[in-house]
This record gives C-alpha cells, structure tokens and sequence, in this order.
DNA sequence: GGCACAATGCTCAGATTGAGCATAAGTGAG
DNA sequence: CTCACTTATGCTCAATCTGAGCATTGTGCC
C-alpha cells in the first residue's frame, strides 16, 4: 500500500488543482449579523449577492495568513479571529469547473470589530438572514417557515420509495423539527442542504439556466455559485462555537453593555434568551469586568459598560455560553 | 474590490496547486485507539510511520466520496463516519514543497468499526497514544509529563522578552494545565503546535536533517512530514465530538457491554470516567438499548449485551456523552 | 458454601438551570 | 414636581443535573 500510496501522492503533482479562498467576514451591529458581501457574476447570469473570494496567494506561509493579508489589503479591515471552516470541492456544485481542473475552495470565518462603510463601492455589509430567513427565530418562529414545511412535506411525500421516503421525514424532524422533532439551531448547514436537495434553492437549478423567482421571498435572497452553503456552514459554526469559547468579543466594540452583547449573541444564535438569565451567566463565567462607564441619553435606566476579561482564556476551561439547546419536552 | 475579486480568483487558474489527501483511519479495539499507519518515506530520510495520504482523485463528485473510495480501495476496510478535518497549506511544515507549487493537505477523520489485519504488508494498526504520549491520562497523569513541562518551563523562561515569556507562561497554563491551569483533553493541538515550537518535536528540525533521538521516548514516535499535527488534529476533534454526537459507536461492535463502551469512550477521551454515572448517562440519554445476550467466561458477574439506538438521532438534539470538562476548583 | 470479582441499583448533597418577582434609576409628559 | 414608562439590576425558588459513594446481585472458582 505504502508504494502505492506515494506512487499515486506524487502523481498529484501532475494532476494540479485550481484553489481559491473564501471568507465569512462577520460583523454585528445594532444587534444584526453582518456579512460582508460582493457584487459578483458576469453579464451573462446577472449580477448576484456573493463573498469576498480570492485566489490562494502562494506567497504567504500559512493559509491563514495568505487570507488574512488579502483581506485586509481589500477591505482594510483588521480581521480580529480567524477560523478555517471547510474546504468544499464538490464537482456539480461550484458552478465554474475550471476546464478539467478539479476546483477546490478553502472557506474561512472571520469575525471583525467594527463595521467601516467598507469603503470599496460593490462592498456591503448584509445581514445575513436575508439570504437564510429561516434562521431567525427571534421574533418567534418564522412565518416562512410554514409554506418552507408545506413544501418540505411534499417532497418527502414525494418519494416513491417508502424508506426513502421514511428516511427524508427523518431528516426533516432532525433538522426541521418537523414530525415531532426539536429546532436546533446550529444545524444550519443542514437545514440548507436540505432545502436545496428538495430543490427549494434556486441555485440549484442555476446552471441549467431555469429561473425560479416565486420561492425568492421564502427561501430567501439567492447568492452567486455555491457561496450560501459557506454562509450556512459559517453561521452553524459560529452558533455552536460562542457556546464555549469568548468569539462573540471579537464583535463587540472594547466597552459595551450586558444587554448590547445579549443582543448579539442572540443576533448569532437566531434565538431569544432570558435577560436575567444571561447576566447571571456572563457573571458566573467571568466573561468581563466593569468599567466606570454608563450608558446614557436612552429611555430607561442607565446601564453599565463592561469590558471583556481576557482572563478568563487562562481560567476556564471553556468560557461561553452555554445557551442549552432546547430540551424535548419528555 | 469585486473587480479585483473577480480577477483574481481567475488568476488562480493560471496558478494551480497540488493537492492530496491524508486520512486518519480509527478504530478500537480491546479499549485502546488505534490509527491506520504506513510506512513511507526513501531511503533519504529512512523509513518512517506516517498516514495513509493519496491523491486528489478528479472522478469523484464530491471530496468525500473520492476519500471513501480510494480509502476502500486500498485498505478493503469500509468506512463508516467520515469528517473533513482541516486543510493543511503550511509552505514550512508540509516537509515538500513540490516544485514552487503551493501545497495542500485536506485531511480527513474516518470511524472504522472492525479491525482486519490490516491486509496490505506495510499497514498497521498502532495505538495512536504512542504518537501522542502525554495525551493518554487513563492510569492517572503520565510520567512523561514531569520531563516535558520542564523543558516546556525552560522554553517559556528562555524568552528574553518579557511580554513573550508571560504569553508563553499563558499558553502553557492553557494546554498543558501549568502555571495553574487545567487540563482540557481536547486541546491535543494546541499542546502539540505548543511542543513543536518549543522545539520538542524531531519532526520540527526534520527538514534541516538533524536528528534527534534524545527526546524520542518523551515526547513520542515521530511520524512522517507533518502527520502528528494531522493525527492531533483528529484526536482532538474525536474527544469533542463524543460529547454531543454518537460517533463512538461507528467503533463498537454490533453488539457490546456497557463497560465496553466506557473503555472506548475512555480511550478516545484519554481520562477515565466514573462508572456508575457513566451508565446512567448512557441510560438516561437512550443511546443504547438492551439485547437478549449476556457475556460470559470472564470472571464477575456477566454484562448484558446492548446495541446502539438508532432512533436516539431523531429524539434528542445532541446526543452523545457529555463528560463535563474538569471544573477549576473554584 | 464462601470468596473474589464485575455488573447493576440506589442515594444524597451540591451545583446548575429555567422562570419569575421585586427594586433601582433614568427619561419624558403633564 | 410628580407620574408613567422604560430599561437595568438584584434576588428567590423549584426542578434538574452532577459527582461521588454505598449496597446488592449474579458468576466463576476453590
């Protein structure tokens, strides 16, 4: 095996591969999740929503810092953390095949302070539900979601096969919490595979040239290639990731209110949580220290401006928020 | 930027790279994890363990698929769970640099359920703590340990610079549990990247042709290129994941003991847990359910023989074993 | 039968969690 | 100036979960 194995890793080399880097660059403000998009598409499909992409810059000694620096350079914005996320290679999914050229894309998730005009014009901040609203639950369930279900529904009940179609119902409780199932908010990702295997995904039919606008409102804003499947993997990332390491600081600006970061965790996770409950947990945890600072020229009583203890990296073993996933009721 | 976008990540045509694959096949076996090995490397550098790494297979529709088949192909060992782990584009670890080609590495993690002989001559099984020594807790700390963090210790107080030396002094309170910390069994890469810049790891010095066998039985059995980083890498994603998805029974047999389970769930974990909750857990969670079998021949009292419950994926969000990580004595 | 051994059952105190009530401290209207 | 309103913050309480240990039950062995 071994010979076989190098025989066939060298011959890697003279079978190339065309490599591009994408980024999730996360922002949140006034309480929205951000997501830095780019025009992209020629005349020929239309101009479409998409991510900052780049090509793999062979100068740079780490991916990592090759994205960082490219990003940087592009947007001037100072990338706080930065997280690879996947490496997606899906042959009959991103949409440009390079001409015989196996294509990859290396996606990374990179969470940043503030949030400039991000000066460059075709440039802009989106919130990032917009092209995911059934994500977010924190106006209660969305009311997308009922005509999603009812098409869902109809595509399991599609399948000719009685296991296929009992295995799709399945999915649908797992990830829908349809049929008796829970919602579980980090299964983003999965939600949407799903939704674009029911066909509910425009971009699904992208390229053979069919235009479906009628589910545009419920399943929402379209994106160019396959980059809303980088979104749902970042987001499904982030939302499991703030439960038990401090990321969600590398939102916020140095001094903020309980409250302001309640917003944005909630604004990541797509979930509403208990206010009191939460003080009490960024207390328990250590998560930061107050300082001299109040809010003040809002309605309501004053509220505090706290810092993040960076600290507690050395303290707990693993400082988040650990928002329990919704229990079943048993 | 978009247009800049645009052209650049065409550029990227123009300026290919090699890719290959590297997979980190487990399995378990009498209550020890074990990793699929093979013997690479020319008569340069010697002979020397490394993982089973092949090319990037362009038939393929997905990465994943390409990875199960050629996996499959070569070991007869079909893969139950499989992962993307990470993609590894290091200029100065991948060890070749294939010709002004940038290089990358996707790795993946597969779940194994038995162990064949491993068919092919230069495969084998090896039980992965030999790579990783001072990950292995189960008979209490290891006595490797003690050597390490002095030298870790040395390394820290060799920095002149006094802001370094109090960062590194952090970073070894946060992997390594010094100065204070603890020890969280899923930090294994972090404690790895941290041996490797400390200079504790052969493979570090392994481009510049020294050899150094001194540090050997300490700080583990080096293995090819950059493949410690890469089976770290694995390990500690493994001991994540077992806490919130049922992956440790892609290792189990179809039918198995409660006390088997334990020790597999100890082995991956590296610590041992406690017994009777251990099972409570398991019950209370419904990850198993009870056959007609009992063991029998061994001393004691026989087990009873139970399978794992499929249906545990559709009840609960995320099933699995949480063994809390060690709290900081307050 | 009696012993060693492992499996299994059960208890209990302390910590964590989910939910809600109560109070404090501002703003703006009248 | 006072009241109504709004948001921040403090505190309680029951339900549940966790960590740890004691007790009992089956088997093989002598």
């Amino acid at each position: 095996m071994a010979e076989e194995t190098q025989r066939q890793a060298e011959g890697a080399l003279s079978n190339p591969s065309a490599v591009g880097l994408v980024a999730v660059i996360v922002a949140a403000t006034d309480g929205e999740p951000r997501a830095l998009t780019v025009q992209v598409g020629g005349q020929a499909r239309g101009r479409s929503d998409g991510l900052p992409a780049g090509p793999l810059v062979p100068e740079h000694p780490t991916l990592e810092r090759g994205l960082r620096a490219w990003v940087e350079r592009q947007t001037h914005q100072r990338l706080g953390y930065v997280e690879q996320l996947y490496t997606f290679g899906d042959r009959d999914r991103q949409g440009d095949d390079a001409g015989g050229l196996h294509s990859l894309s290396v996606a990374y998730l990179a969470l940043v302070r503030e949030v400039r005009p991000a000066g460059l014009a075709e440039a802009s901040w989106r919130n990032w539900y917009r092209y995911l609203p059934w994500e977010d639950w924190r106006a209660g369930r969305p009311e997308s979601l009922a005509e999603i279900e009812g098409k869902l529904l109809a595509w399991a009940d599609g399948a000719t096969d009685p296991k296929l179609r009992r295995r799709r119902e399945d999915r649908l409780g797992l990830t829908f919490g349809l049929c008796g199932g829970a919602w579980n908010e980090e299964r983003v990702l999965e939600r949407y595979e799903l939704l674009f295997e029911a066909g509910l995904i425009p971009e699904a039919q992208g390229q053979s040239g069919e235009a479906r606008d009628s589910d545009l409102p419920v399943t929402g804003q379209p994106m160019a290639l396959d980059h809303r499947r980088v979104l749902a993997t970042a987001i499904g990332r982030l939302r499991g990731k703030i439960k038990y390491r401090p990321v969600v600081f590398e939102l916020m600006p140095p001094t903020f209110t309980l409250f302001q970061l309640q917003r944005t965790v909630e604004a990541l996770s797509g979930t509403n949580l208990h206010k009191q409950n939460f003080r009490r947990l960024v207390a328990q945890q250590g998560l930061v220290e107050e300082t001299d600072g109040v809010t003040s020229g809002a309605t309501g009583r004053p509220a505090r401006l706290v810092r993040f203890r960076r600290e507690v990296l050395l303290e707990r073993p693993a400082p988040g928020f650990r928002l329990r996933p919704a229990r079943r009721p048993a």
